[in-house]
DNA sequence: CCTATCATGTAATCCGTTACATGATTAT
DNA sequence: ATAATCATGTAACGGATTACATGATAGG
C-alpha cells in the first residue's frame, strides 16, 4: 500500500469529498452546479476552486481521476476508500465552535460613527432590502420544496433562512433607530 | 504630492484603518485587543495579521509608523489623511449583499446523510451548547455594558447575539427532531 | 451562420495562516 | 530567582482569489 503525500484538507476539501460521497462521481462543473445550488448559499467560493481542489485531493489519492478521451474531455472525480476514511474521520470529530459571519455591511456598521447618520440609514437600508430578497429566495425554495438533497441539506438551508429573517429585522431597527441606545426609555 | 504604490484594500485594511481612526493611534496590539473584545467576535483573523498590514498600509501611505526607540521599540500607527480618504470612500459605497456563514458545524449538518443519526445528534447537541455559551457571553456584555464603543459598535454586537439566539434554538431543533421533516404534521 | 452563453480550464498573484521565536513584565 | 504569560514580532508556505482564455453547444 502506498502512501500519498499528505495534504492539508481545508473545508473546501471536505465539501468537495462530501459531494462526490453523496451524489456520485461528478465533474467539476456539476460540483459547481451543486455548491451554487446549496452550500454557496452561506459560503462561497469562486468556481476555479472546483477544477483544482479535485486534483489536489487526487495527487493525495482521496479521489480518482477520469477523463474523457473525446470532445469536451469532460474530467469525472470519483471519490475513493480512502477519500471516505479521510471524510468520515473529520465528520467524526467534534465540530468545537467556528462560525464567521463575514458581513461587509456589519463591517461598515461597526464604523457608523464615522460617517454621518444619514448614510447609516442608507446602509441600514439597503442592507435590510438585500436581506428580505434572499429571504423570500430561501422561502420560495422551502415553499416549493425545490430543493434537492436529504432533510440535513435542507435543514442547513433553513439556518440560512433564519439568518436571513434575523438580520432583515435587526437592519429594520438599525434604519428607524438610526442611533439605537440601548435600552433608553425609548 | 508623490502616490504612493497601490495596493488591494481588504476587510482587514478597512479595520485597521477604522479602529485607527475611531480609537486614535495604536500599536498592534492594542489593535489586537481593541479586534478581540469586538469585531473578532464574527470576524477573527489571527493577530499577525494586525502586525503586518499596517504595515502594508504605512507602504501606501495610509498610516504612519513611529517606533519608539528604546525599550520594547513599540512600533505606534497613526492614519493618514490619505488614510482617512481611503476610510471614507469605503464607508460611502453601498455595501452590496456580501456575507458569509462559515460555521463548520452546518458544514458538517450538510453531510449528516452520511453518518448515523445518533451522530447528528451528537453534533446538533454539542452546537447548541457552545451557541448558548457564546449566547451568554454576549447577553453579559450587554447586560453589564462592559462594552466599549459608540452605539454602532454595540449595535454590531447585538447582531451577533441575534444570530447566537437563533443559532442555539435551530440546533436544539435538530436535536430534538433529528431527522426534521419539512412540515411533516408534527 | 452568427452570437450568446455554457462549460472548462490555466496561470499568476498574494493575502491569510501556521509555525516559530524571543525579549519584557509580572507573579510566586 | 524562576516560572508564567504578556507582548511583539519574522519568515515561509500555500490555499483562495483574480484575471484571462478558449472550445462546445444551443438558439435565432
Amino acid at each position: 500500500m502506498v502512501t500519498d503525500p499528505p495534504v492539508k484538507l481545508t473545508p473546501v476539501s471536505y465539501v468537495v469529498l462530501g459531494l462526490l460521497a453523496q451524489d456520485g462521481p461528478s465533474t467539476p462543473y456539476e460540483l459547481k452546479a451543486a455548491v451554487g445550488r446549496s452550500i454557496g448559499n452561506f459560503w462561497s467560493f469562486p468556481h476555479t476552486q472546483l477544477y483544482t481542489e479535485p486534483e489536489r485531493l487526487a495527487a493525495a489519492g482521496l479521489v480518482r481521476e477520469k477523463q474523457e478521451a473525446t470532445g469536451r474531455r469532460r474530467r469525472t472525480f470519483t471519490i475513493t476508500a480512502a477519500g471516505r476514511r479521510a471524510l468520515q474521520a473529520w465528520l467524526g470529530e467534534p465540530a468545537s465552535f467556528s462560525r464567521e459571519l463575514r458581513d461587509l455591511g456589519l463591517l461598515k456598521l461597526f464604523f457608523g460613527g464615522l460617517v454621518d447618520p444619514e448614510a447609516v440609514r442608507a446602509l441600514a437600508a439597503e442592507q435590510e432590502k438585500a436581506h428580505l430578497r434572499k429571504l423570500e429566495d430561501f422561502e420560495a425554495l422551502e415553499r416549493e420544496g425545490r430543493t434537492d438533497g436529504d432533510a440535513h441539506r435542507r435543514s442547513v438551508l433553513r439556518m440560512g433562512l433564519l439568518y436571513e429573517r434575523a438580520a432583515a429585522r435587526f437592519w429594520a431597527e438599525v434604519a428607524a433607530g438610526a442611533l439605537p441606545e440601548p435600552d433608553v426609555e425609548r
